[in-house]
DNA sequence: AAATTAGGATACCCTATGGTATCCTAATTT
DNA sequence: AAATTAGGATACCATAGGGTATCCTAATTT
């Protein structure tokens, strides 16, 4: 069984606008080394670096070494935590949840929201007592 | 009710421990002032201030003036933006998730994970196809 | 009216963060 | 072997962020 690491602050590291928009890069590329990664971005390769770094930090990202290229690979495991967090607001949620949807969800998406309104949301089984810590 | 202001980033709003913090205590206390905030955290009653404001900002706080005090609200409602940005990975997760919970409710029935996640595929009703910010 | 109190507003400090530029190494290619 | 390439490592800069101290105002209390 592996190990986790010391997790440096999943919160801080979806901060930036950047690192979540790497991610959504490596959840639809699978895996990337910095090479591919970088031009997707208006910045040096030694900030896309950075930043996958930050997000290594945070186990959001796994790296693998393959000959001189490091590959990047997207690891959603530590979200769980966010998951986790917010779970405690579902709560405040639960009442108003359905007329809010309308409101956030019709802008600019097709809808046909109504039929998963019934069925109560809540955060898809997860319960806010287990520790969402990457890992497996 | 109407939608929130311009939005200036609920990830970065909730970036600061304290801030997290902060909504817990108001999501438990209902509607405090400063006053009141303030001695449950270390620090001055101007950075408290400013971590209300921050809060405030990102639509993640109300401000309700009474007399010459403010009183602050939790506002959870910005943070479905975050739930609708973690649906993207629901997917990813999918698979792991049951047997997460499987480890983690019951140690035992560890190997049973396949026919279980078809069953319970959901991530609580929201749906991974618009949201974030993307962008570049 | 005078004193007190809540809290907004600045001004300022220090550290963290995002970013570039530059150099250095180790694989790969020719 | 030589040249090229991927990307790690530093050094450095500018700005944003968390924090305190201080002053200022407007309600409240006496």
């Amino acid at each position: 069984m592996g190990l986790q690491k010391p997790k440096p602050d999943v919160y801080q590291a979806i901060a930036d606008p950047t690192r979540r928009q790497m991610l959504l890069l490596l959840q639809d590329a699978g895996e990337l080394p910095l090479k591919e990664v970088t031009p997707h971005f208006s910045m040096t390769r030694a900030a896309v670096s950075k930043h996958l770094h930050i997000l290594s930090d945070a186990g959001l990202v796994r790296e693998r070494k393959v000959g001189r290229e490091t590959r990047y690979q997207m690891n959603p495991d530590p979200l769980l935590e966010l998951r986790r967090w917010l779970a405690y607001f579902d709560l405040y949620w639960e009442n108003k949840l359905n007329a809010l949807r309308l409101l956030v969800e019709e802008p600019e998406t097709q809808t046909q929201t109504q039929e998963h309104l019934e069925r109560q949301p809540d955060n898809g089984g997860l319960k806010p007592f287990f520790g969402g810590d990457s890992g497996i």
